[in-house]
DNA sequence: CTGTTAGCGCATTCAA
DNA sequence: TTGAATGCGCTAACAG
């Protein structure tokens, strides 16, 4: 019985020669016949395999990596500490991979460029296929350089180069999404909380809330407000906002933290969700977006489907398929709640 | 220049071999300079060192762990969707292994039994040199068996079978620890919302919570209210109790989330936080915690910790030293915020 | 159909 | 101090 309590490695893997030896077979027949390749006798299948079973056999991928060239192993490099965006497109890269497949590395920089690098070489050295770099927000970030000999895809956080591939969300048209759902709510006097001015996403979703808006011959009342992405903030500022604008009947929280304080204010200043005012958010954050009174209508990433392209353009490149450079805008899609229609 | 722009990988990648003949010397001698190893003249090693820079050299992890039969790579094996509970034990485990030494293999599971198999195979034919199980509640989980020839370590949710490794918050001390902070802070009304009552983590939480006020000599108000981990319960079950007991003046919560709803229905009420009523609960999501109003008390599983020693178990393992099975607690700790104790 | 041979990239004897 | 030879576990030519 091969049973080791403590979890120790017990003696020697079982190798092919082990198997060849007990089947009695050559290494090279053993190897056909566990592989499914080559032409091997039934009877002579049976028996290696037989074998294979009976010793626990298990093919050692390190040594097939070294003839063939690949890993089936993929680095993913990311700073994103929370985890809130990494695994949605850890889930998407692993559904394209196809499960067992490939394997991800998955390694947290925690921001800092020498653990990047620390961790970048360490995948070069495990010689994974591919590394797929996500950042923590859709800012571009600095690119790894062109030295790397594997293929490289930006997910979230773009590169500054042009010349690397990237995928980002496309904030811009989600901005256009949540005025045109708001205005088929109805709406006409939107305004807008959302998070700091510095970042990409910010500017992004406000730049396509004034382009709808403009679109539907509509100003926006005030000013975008922008400030912290926290809940506190979405309280004070529609606080303000309804206090100089009474008559505002929708909102656009740029992240459903946002939005939630906006909604505990709107039930402190007693107007009724959606009723009175409509609110759309971003990012779709199940936990904060459904558990809300009422539950938000939020603009969706679809960072697993980022993902899944990532992984995609990371198989193209290893097959020699031509990748085209520079940043692909992924659409998010709204998922309607109950901030901006009753249920009946 | 050895630029490629699309990311392919172009021509072969340096081998020991080419620096070696670069150095005009032996692939050992080119081996021992790089690696430190024997003596090598001063002059020599320079001159390795000089070849390696020049063309870039990585050395191929692959074929070292052929020979030493050590990937310095670990598999994470999680169920954990959210990646709520996995990222920071996944941190923790990083940490304790030194970052870019050891690359640790996630692969998400979806709870599916069948994946999880095809993943430990693949984990298992990589040769990774350990295995730690992250499970996404605490309740036990069936064993992988004894048949793997690297180390297990079980981490949050512990393993059914008493004789493997597992570490695993302690749940009642948490339900301890919440009770004697809220009788410090003078309550003694005290009842309890929570999850689901086939969760061992409220289960255990509630036993917790009865011993501690046991030994306060009180008695908690009502019986624990086990539903949904949500805040739509958070709310309901605190409208509930306070209709049937108006002078409670102290609540646990299960976790953020029911907290979340607590507070929301302790507003509806016209009581005040922490003043009227004291709210502690568990996870310390901070995301929730400190976004509400007032911020939560909360205890915090140490899952970095937790991750860490999982770690710190896997490499005991494999260097001999005598792991003790069975299931160890991790106790929490409390964060204090401003649902128990007011801001001057 | 099966077995022999030659590596994949590297670390490690053991001679020189 | 250096180098030639051996092998880690496996696959891919070839030859039988």
């Amino acid at each position: 019985m091969s049973d080791n309590r403590t979890g120790t490695a017990g003696g020697r893997a079982a190798t092919l020669s082990d198997v060849a030896k007990i089947a009695g077979v050559s290494l090279a027949t053993a190897s056909k016949a566990i592989n499914g390749r080559g032409e091997v006798a039934a009877a002579t299948r049976q028996r290696v395999l037989e074998a294979a079973k009976k010793i626990s056999f298990t093919p050692n991928e390190l040594a097939r990596s070294l003839i063939n060239g690949r890993t089936g192993t993929v680095g993913l490099l990311t700073s994103d500490l929370e985890g809130r965006f990494v695994i949605p497109i850890l889930m998407g890269a692993e559904d394209a991979f196809g499960a067992g497949q490939v394997n991800v590395f998955l390694c947290d920089a925690r921001g800092d460029a020498i653990r990047e690098q620390h961790h970048l070489n360490a995948l070069l050295t495990r010689r994974v296929d591919g590394i797929i770099v996500v950042g923590r927000s859709t800012d571009p970030r600095p690119s790894l350089g062109h030295n790397i000999p594997v293929p490289v895809v930006y997910a979230y956080a773009p590169s500054e180069d042009p010349t690397d591939v990237s995928i980002t969300p496309d904030n811009r048209a989600g901005g256009r999404l949540a005025v045109e759902h708001l205005v088929a709510c109805g709406r006409s006097k939107i305004a807008m909380i959302t998070g700091e001015a510095v970042y990409a996403a910010a500017q992004d979703r406000a730049d396509g809330v004034m382009d709808a808006l403009g679109d539907a011959g509509l100003e926006l009342v005030g000013r975008p407000m922008f400030s912290e992405w926290s809940e506190h903030w979405g309280r004070d500022a529609s606080a303000m906002l309804f206090r100089q604008f009474p008559d505002i009947d929708g909102v656009v929280a740029g992240s459903d933290q946002i939005a939630r304080g906006v909604l505990d204010t709107m039930r402190d200043l007693g107007r009724e969700v959606p009723h009175d005012v409509a609110v759309v958010s971003f990012d779709n954050w199940e936990i904060l977006a459904t558990n809300s009174r009422p539950e938000l209508t939020s603009i969706d990433a679809n960072l697993q489907q980022l993902g899944r392209m990532a992984a995609t353009r990371i198989f193209d490149a290893i097959d020699g398929t031509a990748v085209a450079p520079g940043v692909e805008h992924l659409p998010g899609r709204l998922v309607i709640r109950g901030s901006t229609i009753a249920r009946r």
